[in-house]
DNA sequence: ATGGTCGTAAGACGA
Protein backbone atom coordinates (compact mmCIF):
# COMPACT_ATOMS: atom_id res chain seq x y z
CA UNK A 1 0.00 0.00 0.00
CA UNK A 2 1.32 3.02 -1.06
CA UNK A 3 0.10 6.91 0.13
CA UNK A 4 1.47 10.21 -1.25
CA UNK A 5 0.76 13.52 0.05
CA UNK A 6 1.34 16.34 -2.39
CA UNK A 7 0.59 19.90 -2.42
CA UNK A 8 0.29 20.62 -6.24
CA UNK A 9 -0.18 24.29 -5.96
CA UNK A 10 -2.83 24.27 -8.74
CA UNK A 11 -4.10 20.97 -10.08
CA UNK A 12 -5.28 22.16 -13.73
CA UNK A 13 -1.51 23.59 -14.06
CA UNK A 14 -0.09 20.20 -12.45
CA UNK A 15 -2.15 17.81 -14.17
CA UNK A 16 0.68 16.67 -16.47
CA UNK A 17 3.10 16.46 -14.03
CA UNK A 18 0.50 14.83 -11.64
CA UNK A 19 -0.29 12.15 -14.18
CA UNK A 20 3.54 11.19 -14.92
CA UNK A 21 4.12 10.88 -11.06
CA UNK A 22 1.18 8.55 -11.12
CA UNK A 23 2.36 6.31 -13.73
CA UNK A 24 5.67 6.59 -12.44
CA UNK A 25 4.90 5.89 -8.29
CA UNK A 26 1.76 4.29 -8.73
CA UNK A 27 0.42 5.32 -5.20
CA UNK A 28 -2.62 3.39 -3.94
CA UNK A 29 -3.91 6.70 -2.76
CA UNK A 30 -3.15 10.28 -3.71
CA UNK A 31 -3.68 13.20 -1.24
CA UNK A 32 -3.49 16.82 -3.16
CA UNK A 33 -3.88 20.29 -1.58
CA UNK A 34 -4.14 23.29 -3.04
CA UNK A 35 -6.16 22.38 -6.07
CA UNK A 36 -6.80 26.28 -6.81
CA UNK A 37 -10.53 25.38 -8.46
CA UNK A 38 -14.13 24.46 -7.97
CA UNK A 39 -15.35 20.48 -8.36
CA UNK A 40 -16.85 21.65 -11.42
CA UNK A 41 -13.36 22.90 -12.65
CA UNK A 42 -11.46 19.36 -11.40
CA UNK A 43 -9.82 17.23 -13.67
CA UNK A 44 -11.84 14.11 -12.99
CA UNK A 45 -11.59 12.53 -16.99
CA UNK A 46 -7.77 12.52 -17.22
CA UNK A 47 -7.42 11.54 -13.92
CA UNK A 48 -9.79 8.50 -14.23
CA UNK A 49 -8.35 7.52 -17.75
CA UNK A 50 -5.10 7.47 -15.53
CA UNK A 51 -6.83 4.77 -12.95
CA UNK A 52 -7.92 7.39 -10.23
CA UNK A 53 -11.61 7.75 -8.83
CA UNK A 54 -11.28 11.57 -6.86
CA UNK A 55 -12.62 12.51 -3.70
CA UNK A 56 -12.85 16.29 -3.71
CA UNK A 57 -13.53 19.38 -2.23
CA UNK A 58 -13.20 22.55 -4.10
CA UNK A 59 -12.91 26.03 -4.24
CA UNK A 60 -12.82 29.12 -6.76
CA UNK A 61 -8.97 30.22 -7.08
CA UNK A 62 -7.79 29.67 -3.45
CA UNK A 63 -7.50 26.35 -1.41
CA UNK A 64 -9.18 22.66 -2.29
CA UNK A 65 -8.05 19.07 -1.53
CA UNK A 66 -8.86 15.71 -3.06
CA UNK A 67 -7.68 12.08 -2.56
CA UNK A 68 -7.13 9.90 -5.51
CA UNK A 69 -7.97 6.00 -5.18
CA UNK A 70 -7.36 3.12 -7.33
CA UNK A 71 -10.58 2.04 -5.41
CA UNK A 72 -13.40 3.79 -5.15
CA UNK A 73 -14.07 6.19 -2.03
CA UNK A 74 -16.82 5.95 0.35
CA UNK A 75 -18.48 7.96 2.92
CA UNK A 76 -17.01 11.15 1.53
CA UNK A 77 -16.95 13.88 3.63
CA UNK A 78 -16.35 18.00 3.69
CA UNK A 79 -14.84 20.31 6.11
CA UNK A 80 -14.47 19.92 9.88
CA UNK A 81 -17.68 18.86 10.79
CA UNK A 82 -18.49 21.58 13.51
CA UNK A 83 -21.68 24.32 13.25
CA UNK A 84 -18.72 26.90 11.79
CA UNK A 85 -19.93 28.10 9.05
CA UNK A 86 -16.57 27.87 7.04
CA UNK A 87 -16.18 28.49 3.36
CA UNK A 88 -12.57 27.50 3.02
CA UNK A 89 -12.17 23.96 1.71
CA UNK A 90 -9.35 22.63 3.47
CA UNK A 91 -10.68 19.15 4.40
CA UNK A 92 -12.12 15.83 1.77
CA UNK A 93 -11.87 12.86 4.16
CA UNK A 94 -13.00 8.95 2.84
CA UNK A 95 -13.15 6.08 3.06
CA UNK A 96 -11.08 2.83 1.20
CA UNK A 97 -8.80 -0.04 1.27
CA UNK A 98 -9.39 0.12 5.17
CA UNK A 99 -8.68 2.68 6.11
CA UNK A 100 -10.25 6.55 6.85
CA UNK A 101 -8.35 8.71 4.91
CA UNK A 102 -8.09 12.61 5.39
CA UNK A 103 -6.78 15.22 3.00
CA UNK A 104 -5.87 18.51 5.00
CA UNK A 105 -4.52 21.81 3.85
CA UNK A 106 -3.79 23.76 7.42
CA UNK A 107 -4.17 27.66 6.91
CA UNK A 108 -1.16 29.55 6.61
CA UNK A 109 -1.87 32.26 9.06
CA UNK A 110 -0.02 34.80 7.22
CA UNK A 111 1.94 37.06 10.07
CA UNK A 112 2.10 36.15 13.39
CA UNK A 113 -0.83 38.12 15.10
CA UNK A 114 -3.05 38.43 12.62
CA UNK A 115 -6.41 37.53 11.98
CA UNK A 116 -5.52 35.03 9.33
CA UNK A 117 -3.12 33.57 12.06
CA UNK A 118 -6.22 33.15 14.71
CA UNK A 119 -7.84 30.95 12.12
CA UNK A 120 -5.19 28.79 11.63
CA UNK A 121 -4.95 28.02 15.52
CA UNK A 122 -8.58 27.80 15.74
CA UNK A 123 -8.26 25.58 12.93
CA UNK A 124 -5.77 23.09 14.17
CA UNK A 125 -8.17 23.48 17.37
CA UNK A 126 -11.59 22.07 15.36
CA UNK A 127 -9.30 19.27 13.80
CA UNK A 128 -8.22 18.23 17.07
CA UNK A 129 -11.94 18.15 18.44
CA UNK A 130 -13.22 16.92 15.38
CA UNK A 131 -10.99 13.40 15.93
CA UNK A 132 -11.84 13.82 19.94
CA UNK A 133 -15.58 13.65 18.76
CA UNK A 134 -16.03 11.89 15.69
CA UNK A 135 -13.02 9.18 15.52
CA UNK A 136 -10.74 6.97 18.04
CA UNK A 137 -7.33 6.61 18.09
CA UNK A 138 -7.73 2.57 17.44
CA UNK A 139 -9.36 2.70 14.37
CA UNK A 140 -6.95 3.01 10.92
CA UNK A 141 -6.76 6.37 10.23
CA UNK A 142 -4.57 8.80 7.69
CA UNK A 143 -4.83 12.12 8.42
CA UNK A 144 -2.10 13.73 5.23
CA UNK A 145 -1.19 17.30 3.95
CA UNK A 146 0.69 20.19 3.98
CA UNK A 147 0.28 21.39 7.93
CA UNK A 148 1.97 24.45 7.14
CA UNK A 149 3.97 23.51 10.28
CA UNK A 150 7.55 23.16 11.31
CA UNK A 151 7.96 21.10 13.74
CA UNK A 152 11.50 21.71 15.29
CA UNK A 153 14.91 22.25 13.65
CA UNK A 154 15.27 19.20 12.01
CA UNK A 155 12.50 20.25 9.20
CA UNK A 156 14.30 23.04 8.06
CA UNK A 157 17.33 23.57 6.72
CA UNK A 158 17.96 27.22 8.19
CA UNK A 159 15.41 26.80 11.45
CA UNK A 160 16.81 29.91 13.03
CA UNK A 161 15.05 31.71 9.96
CA UNK A 162 11.99 30.79 10.25
CA UNK A 163 12.17 30.31 14.20
CA UNK A 164 9.58 33.61 14.66
CA UNK A 165 7.11 32.90 11.79
CA UNK A 166 3.46 31.34 12.08
CA UNK A 167 5.06 28.21 10.52
CA UNK A 168 6.88 27.82 13.74
CA UNK A 169 6.21 30.11 16.56
CA UNK A 170 5.43 28.35 20.03
CA UNK A 171 1.53 28.26 19.94
CA UNK A 172 1.97 26.34 15.96
CA UNK A 173 3.67 24.20 17.48
CA UNK A 174 1.65 23.57 20.44
CA UNK A 175 -1.33 22.98 18.59
CA UNK A 176 0.47 20.91 16.38
CA UNK A 177 1.69 18.84 18.70
CA UNK A 178 -1.91 18.27 20.54
CA UNK A 179 -2.77 16.58 17.23
CA UNK A 180 -0.38 14.08 17.76
CA UNK A 181 -0.93 13.47 21.53
CA UNK A 182 -4.39 12.77 20.25
CA UNK A 183 -2.45 9.18 18.90
CA UNK A 184 -1.13 10.14 15.87
CA UNK A 185 2.56 8.96 14.46
CA UNK A 186 4.45 11.64 12.09
CA UNK A 187 5.55 8.23 10.14
CA UNK A 188 7.81 9.95 7.54
CA UNK A 189 10.04 11.13 10.81
CA UNK A 190 9.13 7.54 12.48
CA UNK A 191 11.49 6.37 9.21
CA UNK A 192 13.73 9.11 9.09
CA UNK A 193 14.27 10.56 13.09
CA UNK A 194 17.66 12.59 11.90
CA UNK A 195 15.62 14.90 9.56
CA UNK A 196 16.55 17.24 7.33
CA UNK A 197 14.60 16.11 4.37
CA UNK A 198 12.18 19.06 2.87
CA UNK A 199 8.66 19.05 0.73
CA UNK A 200 9.19 22.34 0.35
CA UNK A 201 11.77 25.13 -1.33
CA UNK A 202 10.33 28.77 -2.15
CA UNK A 203 9.92 29.82 -5.52
CA UNK A 204 11.92 32.88 -4.69
CA UNK A 205 15.54 33.40 -4.15
CA UNK A 206 17.05 30.45 -5.30
CA UNK A 207 15.18 28.45 -2.48
CA UNK A 208 15.42 25.14 -4.36
CA UNK A 209 19.28 25.15 -5.68
CA UNK A 210 20.30 26.47 -2.27
CA UNK A 211 17.82 23.58 -0.75
CA UNK A 212 16.93 26.10 1.91
CA UNK A 213 14.23 23.38 2.63
CA UNK A 214 11.15 23.13 5.14
CA UNK A 215 9.27 19.68 5.72
CA UNK A 216 5.35 21.01 5.96
CA UNK A 217 3.86 17.76 4.18
CA UNK A 218 3.28 15.36 6.81
CA UNK A 219 1.96 11.56 7.18
CA UNK A 220 -0.10 11.03 10.32
CA UNK A 221 -0.94 7.95 10.95
CA UNK A 222 -2.72 6.11 13.72
CA UNK A 223 -0.52 3.88 15.48
CA UNK A 224 -2.10 0.14 14.07
CA UNK A 225 -1.38 1.88 10.83
CA UNK A 226 2.12 3.07 11.50
CA UNK A 227 3.58 -0.26 12.41
CA UNK A 228 2.98 -1.49 9.12
CA UNK A 229 5.14 1.35 7.62
CA UNK A 230 7.83 0.46 5.78
CA UNK A 231 9.21 3.22 3.84
CA UNK A 232 9.23 6.92 2.81
CA UNK A 233 10.35 9.88 1.01
CA UNK A 234 10.25 12.79 -0.65
CA UNK A 235 10.01 12.95 -4.56
CA UNK A 236 12.43 15.81 -4.86
CA UNK A 237 12.47 15.68 -8.44
CA UNK A 238 9.32 16.39 -8.67
CA UNK A 239 10.71 20.15 -7.24
CA UNK A 240 13.48 20.12 -10.22
CA UNK A 241 12.70 22.02 -13.19
CA UNK A 242 12.78 25.71 -15.10
CA UNK A 243 9.17 28.09 -14.90
CA UNK A 244 8.75 26.05 -18.33
CA UNK A 245 8.37 23.04 -16.13
CA UNK A 246 6.04 24.12 -13.69
CA UNK A 247 7.23 22.31 -10.72
CA UNK A 248 4.87 23.06 -7.44
CA UNK A 249 6.42 24.79 -4.70
CA UNK A 250 6.14 21.32 -2.92
CA UNK A 251 7.61 18.30 -4.04
CA UNK A 252 5.41 14.73 -3.36
CA UNK A 253 5.56 12.67 0.35
CA UNK A 254 5.79 9.00 -0.62
CA UNK A 255 4.89 6.09 2.18
CA UNK A 256 4.71 2.83 2.07
CA UNK A 257 2.70 0.27 4.09
CA UNK A 258 3.03 -3.50 4.20
CA UNK A 259 -0.43 -4.23 4.33
C1' DA B 1 18.04 43.06 1.53
C1' DT B 2 10.56 44.52 4.65
C1' DG B 3 13.12 41.96 -1.67
C1' DG B 4 12.32 37.64 -4.73
C1' DT B 5 8.25 34.06 -7.82
C1' DC B 6 4.32 31.68 -8.64
C1' DG B 7 -1.23 30.79 -9.65
C1' DT B 8 -5.51 32.79 -10.28
C1' DA B 9 -7.59 35.74 -13.07
C1' DA B 10 -7.61 40.21 -14.81
C1' DG B 11 -5.68 43.92 -10.24
C1' DA B 12 -4.36 42.43 -6.24
C1' DC B 13 -4.04 38.69 -3.01
C1' DG B 14 -2.34 34.57 -0.91
C1' DA B 15 1.60 31.77 -0.18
Amino acid sequence: MRIVTWNVNSVRTRLQRLVNFLDRHQPDICCLQELKCTAEQFPYDVLERAGYHAAVAGQKTYNGVAILSRTFPDDIRRGLGDDTDDPQARLVAAHMDGLRVMSIYVPNGATVGSETFSYKLDWLGRLRAMLDAHHDPGERLVICGDTNVIRDGADAENPAAWAETVLAVPPVREAFDRLLDWGLVDVFRQQHPGGHLYSWWDYRNLGFPRNDGLRLDHVLATQTVAADCSAAFADRDERKGTTDDKPSDHCPVVVDFDM
